[in-house]
DNA sequence: TATTGTTATACTCTATAACTATA
DNA sequence: TATAGTTATAGAGTATAACAATA
C-alpha cells in the first residue's frame, strides 16, 4: 500500500483546527446516517483487530461463518449468499486459503465444483476472531441499552427489506 | 468496466434455486446487520438514479451538499469533513469537475488552495438529484412509521458516536 | 447447452510517500 | 519549516466477458 519509503518519516498531522462544516439536509437522510454509522464501525472492527494482532476484515469473518455453519458448499453457493459475483470471489478464496484458513475440495458428486470448508487451523483460529468481534460488538453497542440494540437490529432488517435490492 | 464485449450477449441467470445456508450467529450481530442494510440500501440508491438516467453515488451526493452549504470551502477541510485522505479526494473531484458540476478556483487569500464551488449547472443538478435522493428516501423508510425512521437515525448516531474511529 | 470456477480486464475507493507551489 | 494540492504507486472490492472443464 503506497509508494516504498525512501527519505521522509510519518510526520504527526495536526492540521487547522477542523471547523465544523454545515452539512445541511444531510443528518435528516436515513442513508446518509446509515452509512457514516457503518463506517465508523467497520473501523472500530479493524482497530480492535489490529490491537488484538489479528488481520481479518468484517466480509471475510462473514464469510468464514458460513462456510464453518455450511461445510462443503460450492463457491456460486457462497457468493450468492454473500451477494458478490463469483469472480469477485475467488481472490477471496485465494487469500484465505493461502492463510491456510480454508481448503478447496474437489466435490465427488459434481467435478465442476469446489467443496468449502475450514482447515483445522481455521476452525481455531475462527473461535478467537469471534471472541474479538464479540468485543467489538460490545463497544460499538456501548450506549445501547439491550432493548435498544434489539429495537435497532430489528429496524435495520425492516430496511433492508424495504429496498429493491438487484 | 469488465472486458471488452466481443461474442456472446449477456444471457439471463437463472442459476439453482438458492437454498437458504445457515448463517449461524451472524444475524445477531450488530455490525453485520448494518452492513448488509447499508449495501441494500446503497444499492436502491444505484437503482433509483440508474433508473432516473441519473449518474451518481451516495458519496458524490454528500460531496455535493457539502460544497453547495459551505461554498469556497478547501479540499482539505472538504476531506476532513467527509473522513478521506486529501489524495483520494483528488480524482473524485476530478470527475465531478469533468462533469461541469463544480470548480476549483484559487483562493485570492491563500495561493495553495482551492476555493471549491458548485457551478450553475452544478447548482440546478444537485436540486434534481435532492428530489431523487427523497424518492430513494422514502421507499427505504417504506416499511417504518416516521416516529420508527426517527429513532433509527437516533440509535445510528448513538452507535457512531460509540465507536473509536480512528 | 448450461453451470462452475478461473482468468483477463477495468473501474472505484482507499491509503502512503513524495513532489511542487506557496505560506 | 509547514501546509495544500497533485502525482505515483499499490491493494481491496467490485464487476463483465470469455475460457476450460464438467455436467
Amino acid at each position: 500500500m503506497g509508494r516504498p519509503p525512501t527519505k521522509r518519516p510519518a510526520k504527526a498531522l495536526v492540521t487547522t483546527p477542523a471547523q465544523t462544516l454545515d452539512r445541511g439536509v444531510l443528518p435528516t437522510l436515513l442513508g446518509y446516517m446509515l452509512r457514516r454509522a457503518q463506517s465508523a464501525v467497520f473501523a472500530d472492527f479493524a482497530i480492535t483487530f489490529q490491537t488484538a494482532g489479528a488481520t481479518l476484515t468484517p466480509g471475510e469473518f462473514g464469510l468464514l461463518v458460513l462456510v464453518a455453519r455450511n461445510a462443503g458448499l460450492s463457491q456460486m453457493a457462497l457468493a450468492r449468499a454473500l451477494g458478490i459475483d463469483r469472480s469477485t470471489l475467488v481472490p477471496i478464496l485465494d487469500r484465505l486459503q493461502a492463510r491456510d484458513l480454508l481448503v478447496r475440495r474437489r466435490s465427488p458428486t459434481d467435478g465442476r465444483t469446489h467443496a468449502l470448508e475450514l482447515t483445522p487451523p481455521g476452525t481455531k483460529a475462527l473461535a478467537r476472531f469471534t471472541a474479538l468481534v464479540r468485543a467489538h460488538e460490545k463497544r460499538i453497542a456501548a450506549r445501547l441499552s439491550t432493548a435498544e440494540t434489539q429495537t435497532l437490529i430489528g429496524l435495520l432488517e425492516k430496511v433492508r427489506a424495504g429496498t429493491r435490492s438487484i
